[in-house]
DNA sequence: TTGATACCCATGAAATCCCATGCTAAAAAG
DNA sequence: CTTTTTAGCATGGGATTTCATGGGTATCAA
């Protein structure tokens, strides 16, 4: 299947509107979706993102499989394990896309990523994040500089 | 098996779009591909490329497989082992070649790579490497070092 | 009514398509 | 063996389409 890659960064308008980057429109599209779910990063200053369509077929696989198995405390109140992922489920809300390809981004996660005035969209496979454009270089520029120790620096050039 | 062997210097029009060597493009047609997946070298300055279908197929493997698995937290956030992967997803570009078998080259990765007016395309047996034809030269030059002190100095000439 | 959101259209810039040109190397003709 | 064609390919430029973005208007709820 095909996933998001690649970064763009687009304008946030003064109704808090954004373009979804065209590229990402079309994989969305392949899964036959035009709305988005988004939740703050827990442990950035990021927003997390997924397409709606994936996003239910996990839940489903999680109620299912609780109640399939008989967790009837898990499915009634829930499992302090889990804890985390059902706050997020509080926070997340869901993006729909509309004729032009925008999307009207909350403002509470618009406080939690920093995001006034331009955003960057990136992929990670079957997640979009979205970032302050400066928050985004700064987490870029430490992941390559964790890349290049792990890689090792061999030739200068 | 195919591979990318060889090296060709084309010309960066005012555009940013370069022609694809004919050879390269009919080994991307041997996978059915139209298009590449380009991202920067973390050690060089150089753009590395892959066949966009084997791209995807690397990708798949480890994306769609948690969400199968029904791993919650890691679809929803992401592995922190898998951090430089995504970081590559990140920096990836789709390389989309154009019915005269060009392609456009993004600013970032021009910059990267530091290519300016000619690019050079070198073949590395499944992907290739695109450069700056400077660059190139010393990373050519160096690596012939390399070798020859690695082979020892002892046949004359 | 007011404030927020969805829908519609206009615009400029950038990406893509399309066609023409010229170069080079191989093939055909003399 | 030399000269002439031909075909494949890289390249340039103009035309067309896509896309991000701004603003106006309708709709709905508080």
């Amino acid at each position: 299947m095909t996933s998001f890659i690649s970064t763009y960064e687009n304008r946030v308008d003064r109704k808090g509107r954004v373009s979804v980057p065209a590229q990402f429109r079309d994989r969305l599209a392949d899964f036959g979706c035009r709305e988005l779910v988004a939740y703050p990063s827990p442990r950035q200053k990021s927003i997390e993102s997924l397409p709606k369509t994936v996003f239910d077929k996990l839940m489903q696989q999680r109620t299912d499989r609780n109640v399939e198995e008989g967790e009837f405390e898990r499915v009634l109140f829930g499992d302090s394990k889990d804890s985390v992922v059902e706050t997020m489920m509080g926070l997340a809300t869901p993006l729909l896309i509309d004729n032009d390809g925008r999307v009207l981004l909350p403002s509470h996660l618009l406080q939690h990523a920093e995001i006034d005035g331009r955003a960057t969209f990136t992929g990670r496979g079957n997640r979009i994040q979205i970032w302050s454009p400066e928050n985004h270089s700064k987490q870029l520029e430490s992941a390559l500089e964790t890349l290049r120790n792990r890689l090792g620096a061999e030739d200068g050039e």
